[in-house]
DNA sequence: TGAATTTGACCTTG
DNA sequence: CAAGGTCAAATTCA
């Protein structure tokens, strides 16, 4: 990674979620006020323009993720547990509390993410202070485990960070179902086809289908997180994407790199500042306060 | 009132 | 034995 200390990288990168988070709200309320004046169409086209922009590169960032490799070992809960338990209901009920074996598993990955949602929907089981850590361990089992799925996850903040999250996940999903988290789809109007939504669990193709019915709004951030930062097929996804920026800019690809390639070889030389004074000249805005760093 | 979360007990692992 | 993972009763929430 070039010579940024993978510490740096991670700075820079919260760095830029924090901004684009905030410059996604006020995009908006941007556009939710432009909406209730009815003002004219160019203007709401341009806020939403503004919003799609932020939630793609939050996207990628938020899938931007450190894997660690896998332990070896393999069996998670054992299936001696069975026995034990057993034995166990002789002394009576409660002391089956913690039969289990710690698990050692081949299927886990890590994840940095600026929140702890992802697109399934789990079931916090416990809580645990860690030593020389600030924040507590957060254990998580998905809702479906009645249904066989095994998957858990544990999530902890980062020490002497404020937004990030370090999340483990130990066992992939064998529901198949993701969170049916709301949408935030902000109207239904057909303008409203370029507004989207960061958790949903359709797919790109399914999106694009969405976005030729003039009826729904646009879906994106579709492939669900579990795949984009554990396998590496996320690249393929994003491929089909359109430029963000372009959109905004009316530039091709070669009109910002240059001043904003944080995952290249050159991620030394990244500016996110270089990038905000580039966006507020194309966007002709003056003093564009929410990329400041007083925000922090 | 059922579902979700909290919390302390209890267990395994190193 | 300390640390961490899980359970389930108690509590809170919708």
């Amino acid at each position: 990674m070039g010579s940024l200390s993978l510490d740096n990288f991670h700075a820079r990168k919260r760095k830029a979620l924090v901004k684009l988070v905030k410059g996604k709200e006020i995009a908006v309320q941007l556009q939710t006020l432009l909406h209730e004046n009815s003002e004219p169409v160019t203007e709401q086209q341009l806020a939403f323009q503004i919003y799609r922009s932020f939630s793609y590169t939050l996207s990628d960032l938020s899938s931007c993720t450190i894997q660690i490799p896998a332990v070896e070992g393999g069996a998670s809960a054992s299936s001696s547990d069975d026995t034990k338990k057993k034995k166990m209901k002789k002394r009576g009920v409660k002391d089956l509390r913690g039969c289990y074996k710690r698990r050692r598993t081949s299927d886990s990955w890590v994840t940095l993410s600026p929140t702890m949602e992802d697109n399934y929907a789990w079931r916090k089981y416990g809580q645990k202070t860690i030593l020389n850590s600030d924040y507590p361990r957060s254990y998580f089992r998905c809702t479906h485990k009645q249904d066989g799925c095994k998957a858990l996850k544990q999530v902890q903040r980062i020490k002497g960070d404020e937004i990030m999250y370090h999340t483990t996940y130990l066992i992939h999903h064998t529901c198949n179902e993701t969170l049916r988290a709301r949408p935030l789809i902000v109207d239904s109007d057909p303008i409203d086809a370029n507004l989207i939504s960061f958790q949903t669990n359709i797919t790109l193709e399914q999106d694009q289908h969405c976005n030729h019915s003039s009826k729904k709004p646009l879906i994106v951030s579709s492939v669900k997180r579990e795949q984009c930062v554990s396998e590496d097929t996320s690249h393929e996804a994003k491929s089909t994407l359109e430029d963000p920026w372009n959109e905004i800019t009316g530039l091709d690809t070669l009109g910002y790199k240059p001043v904003w390639t944080p995952y290249q070889d050159e991620v030394e030389s990244a500016s996110l500042d270089g990038l905000h004074m580039e966006v507020n000249q194309l966007c002709g805005i003056q003093n564009f306060h929410y990329f400041d760093d007083h925000m922090y």
